[in-house]
RNA sequence: GCCGGGAUGGCGGAAUUGGUAGACGCACCGGACUCAAAAUCCGGCGGUAGCGAUAUCGUGGGGGUUCGAUUCCCCCUCCCGGCACCA
């Protein structure tokens, strides 16, 4: 055995035995429990940061957990490899995104490797490979021929400069990333798939996700919105202009608060709806207020903090119930994708509209009264929009009514005069998967002058991406290319278009769980061996997925389901969300609203005395750089912690341990690298305690009579089996710190007990065989070592998960906390099996205990065995 | 703005889910070893008062429930994640 622990060379050897014995290799083995730990997928950005390092760890501490538990455990890997920031590479390096994305690969492998995850590589993919997208074509047809893909216009982010469409990272303070050019919303036709179909079921089958944290499930619900609400309309008269007639027509908006009905003074439409159109003809203000609007983001976020602002149309409603006129107003804040793309206005009781009947002096009128308020319009009350203590006033024959009965009362008014009922309403939008892009599936459709929109049909499957493209910034390279695009319609044989939309690379992401199944299937998308390994037991993946990849994912299961494809209802049983690593952020504004970012690690941080940040500067040219605060560790912020320095310092085993016991893994990380050094210290203590204890092993010890054994023996062996028992608890609560801790614990323990005496050596044969099986899915290279070192067992891989000696943490005597009123006063010992009175009279004679008690009455006397008494007086 | 989450010593965090707040580490301070340093080992380490026993304050801020609150309830502040084209 060597003296000294050498990372670099046992991590070399336990890693070459197991990838002699093709370790971690999975096979469908019937009988067995089977346990699929996936852990999300990174995209291939250049290398590793801490979020990575820190989520496959986590997956790697659980499979190898669950191996040790008897599972026959898959661990698979792969890459998502299709995406923006290849694009963006190569427009910097004149490389083309595939070149650039296989060599990332291949260097962030390498790194996976190091790290020794226990993955099984034969099962890799990537997805920007022909045999992996060929099935997104496949699976894009089958939704085709089901109404589950459709056409339709959606609106994106649109750089006129560059005339190119913008992902909404591109676009800063409204300006276009590249040119600086302010940037406007345009319409184009989409291919919308229509994960509506499956709201009711993505919403009801929350509660069978009984794995999955409450949060998650919480925010996925709100995300689907089911809403119930009344569907009605105003019927209006728009005059006649220029352009277009009188017309008649009414006006559809939906509000799930109808009992609120009788006070709407107002109507307010979307930009882009059709009303505002006609209504801007005549009109040049509105028609310039309707264009300003056009430039604004297309993203919610800021069209909810963006100041909220309106125009009359000159078009009047009328109520359709009380007939008063009201009139229609466009609203920069109505959202022409939910509902209506129109929402009736009632300034009394809905926030919004109250500052919005504020600003432009619009009538305000009460219609819910709440017992023993007021209402007054001076400023904005909560109350205002209680619905659950509010009833009708104001309203005519609806008033005292409730908001149940009222909206009951009202819909079926509505209805009778047939403008209106009852309606759910989702605001889950359908998903649109059409990207301007190169760097993604390609769409499998033709464009035929005489057929239309024809599909490419299975046997000309895949539509090849080319991979040697060089996107320039202005548009789809792939329009460009003549050998792409140009093409025979299928139907009539006629010369036709490709589609030169590429899907978003949500879609890739949405299945590849069922592919590791059976990635090397040529002829199917998945084969029966997806009706063993599915669903995922435990997926792990960062909590900014929570929404968006969860339930595409969720959505395509059941897509997959009802095509015959698989079993399953549900991708994952269970879920980690595992919390962001966050870094700072450091960057410069370089003109035009273009930003720079630079690492944290080139940027010294200047502090004054009392340890205040004062600035930052780059350390390259000693010049400022603003601060951006914290977030996430990203390639786009450039504030990522490659962990590779730490491997070739540390080992692998460091590395994983810090990680592992930084913080529990579902809570937020922000990056400190202090600590490391005492995770390698605690490595080294245990190669140092092993190499002097390792004389103890190897003999037969006889079998020890521990109750005989010193005190403080029994003390240590307590304390070694205490640990473990929280170790195996907190294992179950995916608490990998204070598992790390308990076996610090143990360490601590042993070698304040060790000796050369037959029990002590027995106690360190015994505690070193519990904490090298405790700590094996953490740090499995030292751990394989010491064990084959110490002639533990053969392979530690497949060793049994060591369980506690319940006698071993029995003691005689147990301490209690003495407490006056709640006050901690002393403590004492008693008996294990002392009885209630016994406790009581000790407590009582406790001196500390009877300074304080005096000689007040003592009004009762809380005992809580095994813990405390607590005396009140 | 809306939805979800978080805040505990100088730092990361623990507290068997209502029962001794600060486990286990990091940093720091003192000591041993050393010519010296590093490494290692031993001890200390929330604030205030006290030589000490001990007292008192203390889990982002304010209020409440309870014999007892980091934990449960209400209000507020700040930070993080998501908001449909970053992945």
């Amino acid at each position: 055995m060597q003296e000294k622990y050498n990372p670099h060379v046992i991590e070399r050897e336990a890693q070459d035995h197991w990838a002699q014995r093709n370790a971690f290799r999975a096979l469908e083995t019937p009988g067995q429990k089977k346990y699929y730990c996936l852990s999300m997928f990174p995209y291939p950005s250049g290398k590793l940061h801490m979020g990575h390092v820190r989520n496959y760890t986590i997956g790697d501490v659980l499979s190898r957990y669950h191996r040790m538990r008897g599972y026959n455990v898959l661990q698979p890997m792969g890459w998502d490899a299709f995406g923006l920031p290849a694009e963006n590479a190569a427009m910097a390096n004149r490389v083309p995104p595939a070149q650039w994305t296989y060599d990332n690969i291949a260097y962030m492998k390498k790194q996976l490797v190091a790290l020794g995850f226990a993955i099984d590589w034969e099962r890799e993919i990537a997805t920007c490979k022909p045999d992996y997208y060929r099935w997104n074509q496949w699976l894009f047809l089958r939704m085709l021929e089901r109404g589950l893909v459709y056409k339709k216009t959606g609106v994106v982010n649109w750089d006129p400069v560059d005339q190119t469409v913008l992902a909404n990272e591109q676009v800063i303070d409204g300006r276009g990333w590249r040119t600086g050019a302010l940037v406007e919303k345009r319409e184009i036709p989409m291919y919308y798939m229509a994960i509506t179909k499956y709201a009711d079921e993505l919403l009801s089958a929350l509660d069978t996700l009984s794995g999955w944290p409450e949060r998650v499930k919480t925010m996925q619900a709100n995300w689907i919105g089911k809403s119930h609400g009344v569907r009605f309309a105003f019927p209006y008269e728009a005059p006649a202009t220029q352009g277009s007639a009188a017309e008649k027509g009414l006006l559809w908006v939906f509000t799930t608060r109808a009992d609120t009905i009788m006070g709407v003074t107002f109507c307010a439409i979307a930009p882009e709806h059709p009303l505002a159109t006609r209504a801007a003809q005549p009109n040049p203000q509105l028609a310039a207020f309707i264009a300003e609007c056009r430039r604004s983001s297309v993203m919610e976020a800021d069209l909810a903090t963006m100041e909220k602002k309106g125009m009359p149309t000159g078009i009047y409603a009328t109520h359709p119930l009380s007939g008063e006129k009201v009139e229609i107003w466009v609203g920069n804040y109505v959202l022409m994708s939910y509902g209506e793309g129109a929402v009736m206005a009632v300034p009394a009781h809905d926030e919004r509209d109250f500052h919005f009947a504020k600003r432009y002096d619009l009538p305000i009128k009460q219609s819910i009264a709440v017992a023993g308020q007021s209402f007054s319009t001076d400023g904005w009350q909560p109350w205002y929009a209680d619905k659950e203590t509010g009833t009708c006033v104001n309203s005519g024959k609806y008033d005292g009514l409730a908001y149940e009965p009222a909206v009951d009362a009202i819909a079926a008014a509505l209805k009778a005069l047939g403008l209106g009922e009852k309606q759910v309403l989702w605001r889950l939008r359908d998903w649109g998967i059409s990207r301007q892009r190169y760097w993604g599936t390609p769409i499998p459709l033709i464009h035929c002058g005489a057929c239309g929109d024809v599909p490419v049909p299975d046997a000309d499957l895949p539509v090849v991406l080319p991979e040697d493209c060089v996107p320039d910034g202005s548009g789809n390279p792939l329009n460009k290319r003549a050998d792409f695009v140009n093409c025979s319609c299928p139907k009539c044989g006629q010369p036709a278009k490709r589609e030169t939309d590429t899907m978003d690379t949500f879609v890739d992401s949405s299945w590849y769980f069922m592919r590791y199944a059976c990635p090397d299937q040529k002829n199917a998308m998945v084969d029966e061996r997806a009706h063993y390994w599915p669903p995922v037991d435990q997926y792990i993946g960062g909590i900014e997925h929570a929404i968006l990849h969860l339930l595409y994912s969720r959505f395509y299961t059941k897509v997959m389901r009802d095509l015959g494809l698989v079993k399953v209802d549900e991708p994952f049983s269970k879920l980690l969300t595992q919390g962001m690593v966050l870094n700072e952020i450091y960057f410069r504004k370089i003109g035009n609203g273009r930003i720079s970012y630079y690492n944290p690690a080139d940027v010294d941080v200047t502090v004054d005395e009392s340890g205040k940040r004062l600035g930052a500067t780059l350390r390259a040219d000693g010049a400022p750089v603003e601060s951006g605060g914290m977030g996430t560790m990203s390639k786009s912020k450039n504030n990522g912690v490659d962990p590779q320095a730490l491997i070739e310092d540390y080992g692998a085993d460091t590395a994983r341990l810090f990680m592992m016991f930084a913080s529990p893994p579902e809570d937020t990380l922000v990056w400190n690298g202090a600590g490391v050094e005492g995770a390698s210290r605690f490595l080294k203590r245990m190669w140092n305690f092993a190499y002097e204890q390792r004389a103890a092993f190897g003999d037969a010890n006889g079998p020890i009579d521990w109750a005989s054994a010193p005190d403080a023996l029994q003390q240590a062996r307590r304390e070694i089996h205490a640990a473990l028992k929280q170790a195996s608890h907190d294992f179950g609560k995916f608490q990998f710190n204070t598992v790390v801790s308990a076996t610090m614990k143990m360490l601590n323990a042993l070698e304040r007990a060790a000796g050369a005496q037959p029990a002590q050596r027995a106690l360190v044969l015994e505690g070193m065989s519990i904490l090298l099986r405790v700590l094996a899915p953490i740090t499995p290279h030292i751990t394989h070592a010491l064990w084959r070192e110490l002639k533990l067992g053969e392979d530690l891989l497949t060793a049994p998960w060591p369980e506690f000696d319940p006698g071993a943490l029995a003691a005689a005597e147990i301490e209690l906390v003495l407490q006056v009123n709640g006050k901690l006063r002393g403590n004492i010992r008693v008996a294990a099996d002392a009885d209630r009175a016994a406790i009581e009279k000790l407590a009582l004679d406790n001196a500390n205990v009877r300074k304080h008690v005096g000689d007040q009455a003592v009004k009762k006397v809380v005992v809580v065995p095994g813990r405390l008494v607590n005396i009140v007086v």
